[in-house]
DNA sequence: CTATCATCCTAACGATGTAAAGATACGGAG
DNA sequence: CTCCGTATCTTTACATCGTTAGGATGATAG
């Protein structure tokens, strides 16, 4: 009945199963979180038996690394992108910084600690990354800073894009339609820095 | 043998469940990471059944619904016994806050959405216990900031201290012995803000 | 055409959260 | 003091999970 083996999702030997099992992990991520990522469930979307995910994966965590590795590329693609010479000096970094979070909430969790089962492990393996995309942000503040402030000035955005990404991820913050301009106030307030007294 | 019923822990009636069970559980979250959260575990430390824990708990998200309650009444009360008044503006509370995150790193994770079972609804009730922590934080920089001020800066000093606790927390940020040195400098950062260009 | 090999499958193990259903001890009413 | 109800804890059981072991299938090289 079935054509031989035209369609290549359908065939014993899956097309890529690797990288359908990512896919599948990805769209499951932002479906469900990081908590719901389920090897058998992935195994269930691709349609192929559960243990078949260990020719390609050498365990669930495994999976979760390889796409926070994704996520990591393409989070330091976006603050690439970034325009670094705009008038705002840390403005663009950060907006692309949680417009990434924003977009990819389940792997940002991801990225950051959620949903590994062996954290020892699997968080570690994540720290290289993560130590590599904070090597971008710095080196985008390298040009705009004295070299003495870099390291405190750096730490500083990171920590304010990063907290402020995971509280509207949280919908902890409720911005509604103008998400866009409470980042905006936020930065500006970071540029500026608030008022020195009351 | 053993005296009848002095020693209030090996009773047939255990003295109180509930809270050796939540006892048991901060260490187990302290010790493990929020990942490792398991009933069973509990009911093993515990020296008890495991089905009992449900005549205290209903899942085990309650039981970390608890736990991020308790946290989140710590932490509050660590903000509110933080100098208000003190030279620096916000540099106080942003100090409590991050100490308590790095003084209980497990709970401050689960208290900000890691190790929920059923994300959806065991975040959603720790929610508005997240809402009233950020009232606190709110109610202590109205007195020292203009009010059209005060939503945008309280976001800003939230995001700022949320980030920065998580990023020393997953030991991403290298602080080693003098931490204090390098939280005191971002905060300060946060007071003066960024040199306005390069 | 055959043999090798990567790929996939079925079967099974231990551990988990949770649901019944039964046993035990405590505490108040007679 | 006795009895009984109720809260508390237990054993048993089920579905699901990640993972391992061993067998079958399809593709590919000689």
């Amino acid at each position: 009945m079935p054509s031989p083996a035209t369609r290549a999702d359908d065939r014993y030997h899956h097309g890529d199963l690797r990288k359908a099992l990512l896919n599948a992990a990805r769209t499951l991520l932002e479906e469900r979180g990081p908590a719901a990522l389920s090897l058998r469930e992935l195994a269930r979307r691709v349609g192929v038996s559960a243990p078949s995910v260990y020719h390609h994966f050498s365990s669930l965590d495994a999976i979760a690394v390889a796409l926070a590795e994704q996520g990591f590329t393409e989070l330091t693609e976006g603050l690439e992108a970034a325009p670094i010479h705009a008038e705002g000096q840390l403005a663009p970094t950060g907006h692309a910084y949680i417009a990434f979070a924003r977009a990819n909430p389940g792997l940002y969790r991801l990225m950051f600690g959620e949903g590994f089962r062996d954290a020892s492990k699997g968080s570690q393996a994540v720290h290289a990354l993560r130590e590599r995309a904070y090597e971008k942000v710095v080196a985008g503040l390298r040009t705009r800073l004295p070299a003495d402030e870099l390291p405190v000035a750096a730490l500083f955005l990171w920590s304010l894009a990063h907290g402020l990404a995971l509280l509207m991820i949280d919908r902890q913050v409720d911005a509604g339609a103008d998400a866009e301009a409470v980042i905006r106030s936020v930065l500006r307030l970071a540029g500026v820095g608030l008022p020195p007294s009351a």
